[in-house]
RNA sequence: GGGCGCGUAGCUCAGUGGGAGAGCGUCCGCCUCACACGCGGAAGGUCGCUGGUUCGAAACCAGCCGCGCCCACCA
């Protein structure tokens, strides 16, 4: 270490992660550590593919959280001399972009149709140059060691490729199709979108009662609606086949108010006999459920609503060109008019919602893209009921399987422009449709020669997400990095894409490589707030990654959130963050104090001394402990695995029994503390590293004979010749008497400065009377005082004679009522008769010792 | 309606069949020559409730109460 860097490490009591992160991760990403080469096999390599943040994104918690496991995983991986590869890129997020571009617009007074497609779609792209890249530059303030030499995006040319690839292959085998069905309208994005984009509210509407009468009859049936604006689209009414009210009805024919039209009665196991009135209006243009049911009985589909929201010609003069509120207000007040209604009541259920703009779907029928999924679904099925792809926490598999053997088609076109425009042309000459790869030659149709149009829908943003760990690497290409990093290793995310990405992904994996995408998926906790709401900007309850960073470090922050992670949802916890920046100074400073009197000292393990084979027993059962940890997924037990090492066994006792030998040292003509204190930072380091690579790769820069950065230094495995039972009973029990004495100090008033006279014979051991401060006397000394464990407390100015007494009633308490406790435990026959040998004995022996110990106390 | 998860110290959470734990907070004492982002010590819990299984239950089973999430076409 040079006198310059000495100074710095001498002068620096508190660890400064911002003067050190910026230029630690330069040198890493210099270096190339981030970038593997091609090489190798999947089989004997590492990766990870990035859930792709959206191209709109900024960091937040869940982000924070998520990527350190990430990073976590692959810098223990990297260590471990594999050649790792983490995936990075972004989403390019269809209708999220879509609506910030346009947000942008109109504020600048502009609509998308002014610009046009192709305008619109070209300021994307500039929008997505100057600020896409955003939330890539804040993952590598967290420390993210990923590729990011080869950043994807989800429409890169190479990545349209293999989306038309896909798109074209799925329609030849007929599962992607072109239908009219009902689909959720979303009118806030002007688009349909999937069953798995819409959320249930709660809602509080009005149910109406409306009288149809029955045909040839006075006779009326009533039926029950939150929507009376969608009646002027009936078809029928259904009733439950064994509804003894309305057996005669089926088959006849009752009139529809305001409309006259003639709507059958038909029978359907669909129809709640308790609900209402039993009878169910049938609306198969508005209503899926009524759509399913319109299908069965082959009735006729009417739309009165349109893609605008709009009351259409079909709704009749009276409504047309209403929007479905105000034609509600209209065809309730016609139908009081009319004498048809029946009453109405509030009446609260839930309704589906837009998760992306916040909008009330309307339910309508639409010509769509479809596609098919159970053919998909059967091989990803079966890689998750065998093992093949494991989850963890356990559950996730069976919240999978669950929706997977009930998987329903999916609507895989949107009415946006920003995205993977179909791969579908139309010649309106001849009435092809043409699916292909790349546009026709020409544009024109190859069979009659007319001009072709191209399907003006793009394909649902999670289509493209799908293929994303095969897509990335340059899929359908055999690229090298196909070769040597796919099937990817783990996959990390959130509960709540399982089925939106997750299980896509397992699908076309299967279906176009043959191959699983990921062996784990890992499910993270969800952070809340601290209060337990959601975190969310509108709610004001977000809590920004970056301001923690910024005020305590990368390192305290993935600490932080890795010890608050869990199999279940966490609320967010300061405390936690501060805990990670503690150990960060921590580590820092006990890293001082070795460096600093180390002198010319190499690293080496050293047993001169109990308290050295101690340390390296303990030293080695938690880099044992922590590996297991990270290999079953539980971060919050490895990072305070790391953080109870460090503060309590390497500091609060190892450093503070060897610091006479480390500062006597150079005197004494012996290193040997220097030397053992040295190895066990070095090794404690490396297993801090993948948790806090930060403060990790600084220290060890101080460090004599390192061959590298620690980034790329081998990972520790946990050397068992090290384990030592007897070392460590030994200053387990030296650490006990010690505690023992300190308590019995405290408590008996004597100042923790002055020195406590006491006499323990050839027993006391030497770490003992130097921690609690004894002032160790011979066999002559007087008539001891007390006794704590094997050491006699003599008489001494500094002893308050009144609190020793309390003291000594109180102990003699605690060990009457651990006997109490023993014997009544140890004359239950059934006990000494059916617990396992061991338990017994172990009674009998604390039973013997507390006797012994009272009867000392007298 | 179905499913999943949770209820343990003031707070946030570990613990899943043999004497209730951690961090933070609180209280007491220390600026002890690595660190006050520190050191030593202490107080604090009918482990949601009721039954059951067991020699033994915070843990396993059943029921109940409370909270959260997911799925679902009772209009």
């Amino acid at each position: 270490m040079d006198a310059a860097r000495r100074a710095k490490l001498e002068s620096t009591t508190r660890y400064d992660p911002a003067e050190v992160e910026g230029r630690v991760y330069a040198e890493w990403a210099e270096r190339g550590y981030f970038t593997p080469e091609p090489e190798g096999t999947a089989a004997e390599n590492y990766s990870i593919a990035i859930p792709p943040p959206n191209v709109t994104g900024s960091l937040h918690m869940g982000h924070g959280l998520n990527n350190t496991i990430q990073d976590t995983l692959v810098r223990r991986q990297r260590m471990a001399g594999r050649r790792v590869k983490w995936i990075i890129g972004t989403d390019h997020a269809g209708i999220a972009t879509q609506s910030v571009v346009e947000k942008e617009l109109r504020r600048e007074g502009l609509d998308r149709h002014e610009l046009g497609r192709e305008g619109f779609v070209e300021r994307v792209w500039e929008w997505r140059e100057q600020y896409g890249g955003r939330i890539i530059e804040q993952l590598k303030r967290l420390g993210a060691s990923g590729d990011f030499a080869h950043e994807r995006f989800t429409l890169d040319d190479g990545y349209v490729a293999a989306v038309h690839r896909v798109f074209v292959a799925l329609y030849e085998k007929g599962l992607i199709y072109r239908d009219n069905y009902m689909v959720n309208w979303d009118p806030g994005s002007h688009s349909a979108i999937s069953d798995l984009e819409v959320e249930n509210r709660e809602v509080t509407d009005t149910l109406f009662r409306i009288d149809y009468p029955i045909e040839g009859s006075d006779r009326v049936l009533t039926v029950a609606t939150v929507r009376p604006e969608t009646m002027l689209a009936d078809t029928a009414v259904a009733v439950n086949p064994g509804d003894e009210r309305y057996r005669d009805l089926v088959g006849r024919h009752c009139i529809l108010p305001l409309v006259g039209r003639r709507l059958p009665i038909i029978a359907d196991e669909h129809v709640d006999v308790e609900f209402g009135t039993g009878a169910l209006k049938i609306t198969p243009g508005h209503d899926p459920a009524d759509f399913e049911i319109g299908r069965e009985h082959g009735l006729e589909e009417i739309s009165v609503i349109g893609e605008d929201g709009r009351l259409t010609d079909a709704a009749g003069p009276a409504y047309a060109g209403l929007s479905a509120a105000a034609a509600q207000e209209r065809v309730v007040a016609d139908l009081r008019a009319a004498g048809s209604l029946g009453g109405s009541e509030p009446y609260v259920h839930s309704v589906p919602f837009s998760h992306r703009s916040g909008q009330r779907i309307e339910p309508l029928i639409s010509l769509q893209w479809f596609c098919r999924m159970d053919e998909l679904a059967a091989p990803a099925i079966e890689v998750v009921r065998d093992g093949r792809i494991r989850f963890t926490p356990e559950r996730w598999g069976r919240v999978y399987l669950d929706w997977m053997e009930s998987i329903r088609p999916w609507c895989v076109s949107r009415q946006l422009w920003w995205g993977h425009q179909l791969p579908v042309w139309y010649c309106d000459h001849c009435e092809r449709t043409i699916v292909a790869e790349r546009e026709p030659a020409g544009g024109e149709c190859d069979g009659c020669g007319g001009v072709l149009r191209r399907d003006e829908d793009v394909l649902d943003t999670w289509f493209s997400s799908a293929l994303w760990p095969y897509a990335t690497l340059g899929w359908p290409d055999e690229a090298p990095e196909l070769r040597a990093f796919y099937p990817t290793d783990v996959l990390v995310t959130a509960r709540d894409i399982i089925y939106l990405w997750v299980a896509r992904m397992i699908m076309t994996s299967l279906e176009f490589l043959d191959e699983i995408p990921f062996s784990d998926v890992y499910i993270t906790s969800v952070v809340q707030a601290p209060d337990g709401r959601r975190m969310s900007k509108s709610l004001g309850t977000g809590i920004d990654p970056l301001e923690l960073i910024d005020a305590h470090g990368a390192d305290a922050l993935r600490f932080g959130l890795l010890a608050m992670s869990s199999s279940q949802d966490v609320r967010f916890s300061a405390a936690k963050v501060q805990q990670g920046r503690d150990l960060a100074n921590k580590l820092w400073n006990a890293s001082r104090l070795i460096l600093l009197n180390a002198g010319e000292a190499a690293p080496e393990p050293r047993s001169d001394a109990v308290e050295d084979r101690w340390i390296l027993s303990r030293l080695e059962r938690t880099i044992a402990s922590v590996g297991e940890c990270l290999d079953r997924f539980d971060f919050a037990h490895a990072a305070l695995e790391l953080y109870r090492f460090v503060y309590s066994e390497l500091c609060d006792w190892y450093l503070e029994i060897v610091k006479p030998r480390l500062y006597d040292g150079p005197a004494r003509g012996d290193d040997s503390a220097a030397r053992n204190l040295l190895h066990v930072l070095g090794r404690t380091l490396a297993v801090a590293h993948p948790l806090m690579p930060f403060v990790s790769e600084e220290i060890w820069s101080y460090l004599p004979d390192r061959d590298t950065q620690l980034i790329v230094a081998p990972w520790p495995e946990a050397d068992p010749s090290r384990f030592d039972v007897e070392a460590e009973a030994e200053v387990a029990a030296a650490i006990d008497l010690t505690r023992s004495l300190r308590r019995w100090r405290e408590l008996a008033g004597v100042a923790p400065a002055a020195p406590l006279r006491a006499r323990g014979g050839a027993g006391v051991h030497p770490l003992v009377a130097r921690l609690a401060r004894l002032d160790l006397a011979g066999e002559d000394a007087g008539e001891a005082v007390a006794a704590v464990g094997a050491i006699e407390i003599l008489p001494s100015e500094h002893l308050d004679p009144q609190a020793v007494t309390a003291r000594i009633e109180e102990q003699r308490e605690r060990l009457r009522g651990e006997v109490e406790r023993a014997e009544g435990k140890l004359d239950n026959e059934r006990f000494v008769a059916n617990a396992p040998a061991d338990v017994v004995a172990g009674e009998r022996a604390k039973l013997a010792r507390y006797r012994a110990e009272l009867e000392e106390l007298g």
